[in-house]
RNA sequence: GGGCCCGUAGCUCAGUUGGUUAGAGCGCACGCCUGAUAAGCGUGAGGUCGGUGGUUCGAAUCCACCCGGGCCCA
């Protein structure tokens, strides 16, 4: 063995050296880059330098400007940060223009509950004073949120939003639904709405509130109107169908009895009546088979079913209103359950939504008989002028005394109520703004473009042509305060003919200066040409619209108010993504407000994610308590492994979050980061203008990790262009981890540290590392943007300004012998198990003082690739035998580079135990 | 209840038109290194591919049903 040596070598080996920290220290990092990039003014320099290339346009979905930010709103906006960062990597010109939705009811409840809370009622409150409190409230939740988005490190032109209650947007707002008034899509009409005739007042669906109530639950007949002895021979004489519901009052609004198609009906003859009296031996009733004993013990009678047939047999056969003398006509419908009553559901179209929409499928009117306070209209029969809360007894009464009443009884059910003054609510027509899905084939060209667009997941397209094609008309219209009217003016003969594109355009011009208050502030007369008459009447008494727009509309209508207006962007969009709850929500509205002013999708593509949930798949609640907060996730750990966890999952399916996901992704950022930092360790003093060494003429071993970095390079390019992100980081940490930290990094440390600082080899093995830092930097730029600029700029010779402008570039690359390679890494495999036994014995010490023994050692391959076998399986001595075999090696340890062999020169007066190519580069 | 989906090792993901003992990384266990060190390396153990039945010479892959979960409706 060597003498110890007074020489110190440590000072003359290359060892890495960088100031790039092994830690990120993200959550106190990540702000101080941020008001950087904001001072850099980075966004506009994007802009700049993008200005001439290709768009592509992402087009934000607005979230809506109510609480602080979940993990599904940062889900969403880090899938779209690493599309715009990704796409702006490829050379495309990416804006990303924020949005949010302003308008609707959330924001009204949260301020009426603010007035509340200043114990100021609703009548002290003008309507003009609550928008504006409506809308200071919206400005502060979209100021909130904005910080939130801009802490994720979401790039974008966040001083420039687009705000659905700008006066500009409310403006276009009006032209838009101006259009489909122009266009004849829009039109009045009634649909059943949530109303408590005690405040007089419809009610959104956040406003009810179901409690326990208790009501009259009714089995009434309805005779048959015709004979139906063609659809079995039996059924002749005293036939009639018995329906049951618990809302006696809605009998005087009955215009149909609905059946379901499948289920199986029977005809029972009654052999005894028992005690009822409105049921006597011989007559013939009609029910669901599966309810038939069930609904024979409640009206006390016993029978035997003489004939069955499914519902579908009945369509439109013609039954009779039990005391009214107009038809019941059987309508079929799915709708219709075998979980209680008869399996023949009472049908009044203007008091229940079901009712309503098969009603509509048959063409029967949405009839209301009861106005806003619960009065029955004057000339309604039995009764007029009474209050919905007494037509039940009265109902039950009438139906006793006209025959038709089978049993009467009463129910404790769940029912909704009035979330302010807790009375039970009633279903009723009222009049409503619609678009119709019919009108200019508004169906029929939506689901065309459906087919057109290009939806990931695939399945996307599936779900959005189920809704199109099942969906009823478009109801527009809200009875609230905060939102855009809709701005139609009506003579009173009926018509809004008056209400012409011009009209409709000066309505507008004055929103834009004055906001939509102008609609209810100013006189009709401003809003009117002067001395305008109806086109149809000539009359010239005027009111206008109070309603005002679904928010959906609003939102629906970006592509018209953001996309056409601002120089930057475009329509079609290139992509659409959201959650895939906008499938009934944004996709739909804007496909259909879209196709119906224009013909045409505003998007090309549409992508969709799922929700997050928790480790066990279950969704976040705070009542089980396993929510997690973005927030709290970036403080502990950073935007960047937030960030690195949406990029890793698959977006396709349910998205989980837990401690130990987490805590996963923090290990794996940390690998990806502590390569970087390797590689930029042993680049210190590089300049590749100078020092590097073309990619033909490097050892040939680094031109194999520039053969698999190259891969990786066309990998994650194309998994950014398909939108398969959560492949990007399983590439990236697998390559970091097998191939670099696993093979190559390791074995040429020799090179890099103890080789002569100016040898080709080690500026081969440099210019190698420089370009697998490069690459790596630029690939997980647009999904971790903090740590990559915090790497780019420790990057020898990189330009001054930021990885965030600069773009992917593909790699040279040449073939390799994959079947070579392969033989390689099986032979090291079984060396290293060999190694691990020969280590756990004690045999030797490291692998790094073994001799070796490999059968058959494939010696031109290690010579090909100008590397030892030594180096590649980090052993001392390296040769062929008959069987793996691990020994001790002779020789001396070098004192510098550590590898055991033989000396250079043992009688060397200091350098006596170098081996023969340290001492080269110390005595030479 | 209906529509659209999802269910492969503890975790995140691969598994090409059904075809040899189902893969990777992480984590875990054991060991090494101490010149990537609050790092790094090696080895190893983990799966009746949600369940059942069927089609097939052969199924994680195709079909049916069931269970669990998500979104949207009712």
């Amino acid at each position: 063995m060597a003498e110890p040596t007074p020489f110190d070598y440590r000072p003359t080996v290359f060892l890495p050296k960088t100031d790039f920290p092994m830690r990120g220290g993200l959550p106190q990092s990540e702000p101080k880059r941020l008001a950087a990039w904001d001072e850099q003014k980075l966004y506009q320099q994007l802009r700049e330098a993008r200005k001439d290339a290709p768009k592509f346009i992402l087009h934000d979905g607005p979230p809506y400007a109510n609480g602080s930010i979940h993990i599904g709103h940062a889900v969403n906006k880090v899938l779209k940060d690493i599309v715009i960062r990704s796409r702006s990597m490829m050379g495309f010109d990416a804006p990303y223009v924020p949005g949010w939705d302003c308008h609707g009811l959330p924001i009204e409840l949260k301020v009426e509950e603010a007035f509340k809370k200043k114990k100021r009622s609703k009548e002290d409150i003008s309507d003009s004073e609550f928008r504006a409190e409506c809308r200071t409230y919206a400005k502060g939740q979209i100021d909130i949120q904005r910080e939130e988005f801009k802490r994720l490190g979401i790039t974008g032109d966040w001083d420039n939003p687009y705000i659905t209650m700008d006066y500009a947007f409310e403006a276009n707002t009006v032209r838009e639904i101006g259009r489909f008034l122009a266009n004849g899509g829009l039109y009045k009409g009634a649909k059943p709405v949530h109303w408590c005739v005690s405040c007089a007042t419809a009610l959104a669906e956040a406003e009810v509130e179901y409690e326990d109530h208790t009501s009259h639950s009714i089995y009434v007949k309805f005779p048959a109107g015709e004979s139906l002895a063609d659809i079995d021979a039996a059924l002749t004489g005293d036939v009639s169908i018995v329906i049951w519901t618990t809302t006696p009052w809605t009998i005087p609004a009955n215009l149909a009895v609905s059946v379901g198609p499948a289920i199986e009906y029977s005809a029972v003859k009654i052999n005894s009546a028992g005690d009822n009296g409105n049921l006597k031996a011989g007559e013939i009733i009609i029910l669901a088979e599966e309810l038939r004993d069930s609904v024979m013990a409640a009206i006390g009678a016993e029978g035997e079913t003489i004939a069955r047939f499914n519902g579908a047999q009945l369509d439109r056969r013609i039954f009779r209103h039990p005391y009214l003398d107009q038809n019941a006509p059987i309508l079929v419908g799915d709708h219709v359950t075998l979980d209680a009553g008869t399996g023949s559901v009472h049908t009044a179209p203007g008091h229940g939504q079901e009712d309503y929409e098969i009603g509509l499928k048959y063409g029967l009117p949405a009839f209301n008989p009861v106005d806003n306070t619960g009065i029955f209209h004057p000339g309604t029969p039995v009764v007029e002028g009474r209050h919905v809360y007494q037509a039940n007894a009265i109902m039950v009464e009438h139906l006793q005394n006209c025959g038709a009443l089978l049993e009467t009884s009463e129910i404790r059910h769940s029912y909704p109520h009035c979330w302010r003054c807790h009375k039970p609510l009633i279903f009723r027509a009222t009049p409503q703004w619609f678009i119709s899905m019919e009108t200019n084939q508004l169906r029929d060209k939506a689901l065309a473009e459906i087919k057109k667009t290009r939806w990931t997941p695939e399945w996307g397209e599936n779900r959005i042509r189920g809704m199109v094609e099942q969906r009823p008309d478009w109801c527009v219209s809200r009875q609230r305060n905060w939102g855009v009217p809709i701005t139609v003016i009506r003579c009173a003969c009926g018509s809004c003919k008056v209400t012409t594109p011009e009209v409709i355009e000066g309505i507008a011009k004055q929103v834009e200066e004055g906001g939509a208050d102008v609609w209810f502030a100013r006189d009709i007369s401003a809003f009117l040409p002067a001395g305008a008459s109806c086109p149809d009447c000539g009359g010239t008494d005027f009111t206008r619209e109070t309603d005002i727009l679904d928010v959906w509309f609003d939102s629906g209508s970006t592509h018209a108010c953001v996309l056409e207006q601002r120089d930057e962007l475009a329509t079609p969009a290139d992509l659409y993504l959201e959650g895939s709850d906008q499938h009934r929500g944004w996709f739909q509205s804007s496909l259909l407000e879209s196709v119906g002013t224009r013909g045409v999708a505003p998007f090309k593509g549409v992508l969709t994610h799922g929700f997050v949930v928790d480790k066990n798949g279950n969704k976040m609640s705070k009542s089980r308590g396993n929510v997690v907060a973005p927030q709290k996730v970036i403080q502990q750990m950073g935007a960047d492994i937030l960030r690195l966890w949406v990029a890793s999952s698959d977006y396709s399916a349910d998205i989980r979050i837990s401690d130990e996901i987490l805590t996963q992704l923090s290990e794996a950022y940390r690998r990806i980061r502590n390569t970087i930092r390797f590689l930029l360790g042993n680049l210190d003093g590089f300049d590749p203008a100078h020092d590097a060494v073309p990619y033909n003429q490097r050892v040939a071993l680094d031109q194999w990790a520039g053969h698999r970095l190259s891969l990786l390079e066309k990998t994650v390019h194309n998994a950014y262009e398909s939108y398969q992100f959560h492949r990007i980081h399983q590439e990236i940490h697998n390559f970091c981890a097998v191939d670099l930290g696993g093979f190559y990094l390791d074995v040429i440390k020799d090179r890099l540290y103890c080789d002569d600082a100016d040898s080709v080899r080690r500026r081969s093995a440099r210019a190698t590392l420089y370009d697998l830092a490069d690459t790596l930097i630029r690939l997980i730029a647009p999904v971790l943007p903090f740590t990559a600029e915090e790497a780019w700029q420790y990057m020898p010779a990189s330009a001054s300004e930021s990885i965030h402008l600069q773009t992917f570039h593909p790699l040279e690359d040449c073939p390799v012998d994959e079947a070579a390679w392969e033989r390689f890494f099986s032979m090291r495999e079984q060396v290293n198990t060999a190694m691990d036994q020969a280590k756990k014995e004690k045999v030797v010490g490291s692998s790094i003082a073994a001799r070796v023994t490999v059968p058959d050692l494939d010696i031109a391959f290690a010579s090909a690739l100008g590397e030892s076998y030594e180096q590649l399986l980090s052993a001392a001595r390296v040769e062929s035998g008959s069987a793996i075999t691990i020994s001790p090696a002779d020789g001396v340890k070098c004192p510098r580079c550590w590898n055991v062999g033989a000396p250079a020169d043992h009688s060397h007066a200091d350098h006596n135990a170098l081996c023969p190519r340290c001492f080269d580069v110390i005595a030479g």
